[in-house]
DNA sequence: CCCTCCCTGACCATATCTGACCTTTGCTTT
DNA sequence: AAAGCAAAGGTCAGATATGGTCAGGGAGGG
């Protein structure tokens, strides 16, 4: 557990409390509190609290500054999943592969457990090969999540 | 008995006593525990622990970083279809791929509507491409097999 | 002798953390 | 107003801490 963990779950913590809508913090006392820098703070921030894993951050500097941040609501997780399965293009890197697989965690389409098979399954099959990993990937990528969500629907009935 | 036979029964020794659910190790520890360059540490963890013998690896660099190492099984599924997924070469045509698939299903590692979805899987990813269909093909049921297979064991627990 | 498995070390990739320096904003003083 | 100051927050390069990869050497059983 490092101080970025602890303080990413304290955030998370607090939007959690606050009805998962929103929430404003102060970078000086978010650091003060763990004692550590106040970039440290931005480093989570970036690293963390990214569009793509589903949160708006917005700050403002000067007197009276502040940190807010934000839970982008999703209309239909499913739908946005799919969305997300067309977006992956005809060749896909490992770091890529890694958001989309982020993406759909926090969409609830795959849980923890799922995410972590996929990411075997994509290490294992593109291991071997030489070349042509970022196209297997793709199509190993689409091929799995589509499965993992039709087992998600078959275990629901 | 050699080093890597030693790594190997102290890892499924701490498993053992966490439950069989997962530990966190650290690479670096782990070496000096038995004395060896931390490579040696991978070398285990790619021949001992693999997806097939019912393990699953995840890792993390960097400050904090660790080795999670995770039971997923229920080990007789998975030898049968250990086997299976063996056989499946580098490439595979479609109508080797079509008996894998009903063998499988003969196991009941696969069900009827899990076979169709893999079918389906298999022909939208290898539609698009021009070459390589074979190797492509290989590879995806490889892994979707072994997701679905997990899927399905995740489910009964 | 050859093959497989084990082991090592050099080199690489990536995550975290820190500090120096920069920018923006609001308030206060001329 | 304009200038000055204080109080936020932002950026970025670099240090530190892990883990990963790969080619090659070595050991032991056919």
């Amino acid at each position: 557990m490092t101080i970025a963990d602890l303080i990413e779950n304290y955030i998370k913590q607090q939007l959690h409390r606050s009805g998962n809508q929103a929430i404003a913090l102060s970078r000086a006392e978010l650091a003060e509190l763990f004692s550590c820098v106040p970039s440290q703070i931005n480093y989570v921030l970036a690293t963390r609290f990214t569009l793509e894993r589903g949160y708006l951050i917005e700050s403002r500097r000067g007197g009276g500054g502040y940190i807010r941040i934000a839970r982008v609501t999703k209309a239909d997780r499913l739908d946005m999943a799919e969305q997300l399965v067309l977006e992956i293009g005809p060749q896909i890197s490992e770091s890529e592969a890694e958001q989309f697989l982020a993406n759909f965690h926090d969409l609830g389409v795959l849980t923890e457990q799922q995410m972590r098979v996929v990411r075997a399954v994509l290490q294992r099959e593109t291991a071997q090969i030489a070349q042509g990993k970022a196209t297997l990937r793709a199509s190993l990528l689409r091929g799995l999540v589509i499965l993992t969500m039709q087992c998600g629907r078959m275990n629901e009935v």
